[in-house]
DNA sequence: TCCAATCTTAA
DNA sequence: TTAAGATTGGA
């Protein structure tokens, strides 16, 4: 950072501002939710049930994923992995 | 709970739908985020100060808002504050 | 703490030394899981395979666990909640 | 793993349920570790400085121990190194 | 050694 | 209750 006000500086400055422009979206998305978690309650639903619901699919689709990732594991561990990404199989 | 498997249902279904898609795309702002700490870390700039840099500029802004929300209060104090959102002012 | 260095400060040396030996008990436990897999791959078992089906295995648990708080919740939303701890229901 | 449901599978499980119960015990402790906190903070201990001493401590012990490590090196070097573990030594 | 994730705490 | 920070484990 020898370039002190130059162009080192601006380069970081438009790293920080990148960042910056990102967590608002992402903060405007949390308000997002927090929206319509009040527009289901002001229609009846519980947001604690809602989140419990949304908590078991996740944890649901980590189950799955789970499942997928040991599988391959074994199918590696017994020499039938996925060929190396990009390279043909050897057609014998 | 009702009407299970009826219009409430299809209506939570709907609520639960919509915040998995509001997470979904936070989670990829924060990988996005994610994204461009390794690019200016591949650059040459620390991530850490990056993000006490940032944390620096987000205590600022609020100082600043504060600021202005205690303007905006002294001048509502004294009759002079903003018209009420959505509606407009009357043109003399 | 006005009473630096009398009475408040040996309890508060007290508390510290006994998170201390509980961190310490804590490392001894990771260092044996380290250890225990250690062995099982001396033995031809895949750390990273037996890794994964710990992993799924806590998965699993965690669903069975949000079902039942799930199951709880609906039947407190319909008014079917369990009765508070410790008092017995009315014998009609 | 051709050894499936046989002892290979046997010896498995025996190692995964090693690490779940190794792994219960550690979360157990963090478990105690919080009450303490929670002991103290009710005291009128801040957990957080709490926190920030037992960092110190064990920053101050691994300086210790690095204090120790280089002075055996020393020692070593100059031909006055410990025995061997394991081996008694010679009892004139 | 660094990154990712989990967990915990503070707002 | 959510978001940030710290800690821990894995690659």
């Amino acid at each position: 950072m020898a370039d002190v006000g130059g162009i080192a500086g601006a380069q970081l400055r438009s790293y920080i501002e990148r960042v910056e422009r990102l967590e608002e979206e992402k903060a405007a998305l949390a308000a997002d939710i927090r929206e319509v978690f009040a527009e289901a309650k002001a229609t009846g639903f519980e947001p604690k049930v809602m989140r419990q619901i949304i908590k078991l699919r996740k944890l649901e689709q980590a189950d799955r994923q789970e499942q997928e990732a040991l599988l391959e594991l074994y199918l590696a561990a017994i020499g039938m992995g996925p060929e190396p990404e990009g390279i043909e199989p050897p057609v014998a």
